[in-house]
DNA sequence: TCCTAACAAACGAGCGATTGTTTGGCAAAT
DNA sequence: ATTTGCCAAACAATCGCTCGTTTGTTAGGA
């Protein structure tokens, strides 16, 4: 793509990218016009994908003018990071707390499962995009997406490893499945039809269970 | 500045997925230029992403200029509808090669889900960018992709409906999750370590399967 | 065996549009 | 007086694509 003159210089990417950005001191309305932007452009990503978007495009959407976005944002790249942070919090958030009350390793697993799904496919639009694999020409920022990335996969494996899996099943893949599964419910997902997000996700948990629970079932529906 | 039919090395390239075009009237080889845009498309596409990849580079990297492009490809998009359906016609033949000579429900869709790894992980950049949910920004070819596509998932289909599953398991949902976790795994596969493709496929049927098959257990490796 | 017309396949300049980004200025708020 | 947030206008680069031209090869007629 473009880029304008290659500028390397600066280079000023904070670590945590929080912008040290001064709180609006006034009692008036908390009008984050960053959040803003940080909404309008999940939703564009999601739509469209990174490439296909274009900061002109997120700009009107946010009703600012394209040069306006460098005020929040260095770079186009560094708003998806910013991004992709968001709607992994949320996904880790979602996660941990839905499997508080849990006490069963397979119930906290089918608990994180809904929860993800239901996060996946029915909350925002922060997640539409940070679920498949990012886009080739992040470049840069890949190993810092991919730290975000791990700490939610992170949550999984611990759950996964407190199953009582089969001998001749390798932890490690069951979660790497697992996760696969759930993500790619985003591809076909449509919410008019057929199962709600959290049955979806507590479905596959169904399916992976070695020896389904004695007693009753779930009642599926 | 070579005009007309350049002759390059043999350059045997799949001589399966072929369409409609000229035939050269002498018997001499036909070195398909088409076919070989088709494959550096493929790559450049899977390596960067659609709107990523420039027909420039495309062109460049088949040895001919931009321009050229267009005598054989109407569009960049009908460039990639190509491209799609070259990988899925891999995808199919493979599939339905490896399960031939199988007759156990669970180990036809072992077979094929080894099959599938094996093609996604190992074979040809055709699939890298065939399974993932493909650009937005393809508009009004989106009904042809999602065709080639069901043509694959409808024998993985079929596979799924002669298993015999607990009646708790949607078969519908299991195929779906089934091919979420096979298609995800070129998300995280990384081919000098771990497992190989074709385990991963199978270790998937395994965690799938409700009850362990007796008697000799499948001899890991 | 030559001439000629047709054809296939590529070149290469350049079109208009769009890309991400920079810059200077300006009104309001601090 | 300074900072904040944004506008307006450009910037260079690149995008997909068109089109007239040019070349090597082939077929047919004389």
């Amino acid at each position: 793509m473009n880029r304008a003159p290659v500028r390397q210089p600066p280079k000023t990417v904070s670590p945590s990218l929080r912008q040290t950005r001064p709180v609006p001191k006034s009692e008036a309305i908390p009008f984050d016009r960053r959040q803003q932007i940080l909404v309008e452009a999940a939703r564009l990503f999601a739509a469209k994908g990174f490439e296909a978007t274009s900061v002109r495009e997120i700009a009107q959407a946010t009703g600012i003018l394209a040069g306006s976005l460098y005020y929040h944002f260095a770079s186009k790249e560094e708003l998806f990071v910013a991004v992709h942070a968001a709607g992994m919090e949320i996904l880790i958030r979602t996660a941990q707390e839905a499997i508080r009350d849990v006490g069963d390793p397979w119930d906290r697993l089918a608990a994180a499962a809904a929860a993800h799904c239901t996060a996946l496919l029915e909350s925002s639009d922060f997640m539409l995009l940070v679920v498949p694999n990012f886009p080739k020409s992040i470049g840069q920022y890949r190993a810092e997406l991919i730290h975000q990335r791990d700490a939610y996969e992170g949550i999984i494996g611990d759950l996964v490893s407190k199953l009582d899996l089969p001998a001749e099943i390798d932890a490690k893949l069951f979660r790497l499945h697992f996760i696969g599964a759930l993500n790619w419910t985003q591809t076909w997902y449509r919410p008019t039809s057929g199962l709600a997000p959290a049955e979806i996700g507590r479905q596959l948990v169904a399916m992976l269970r070695p020896f389904p629970p004695s007693g009753v079932t779930a009642t599926v529906g």
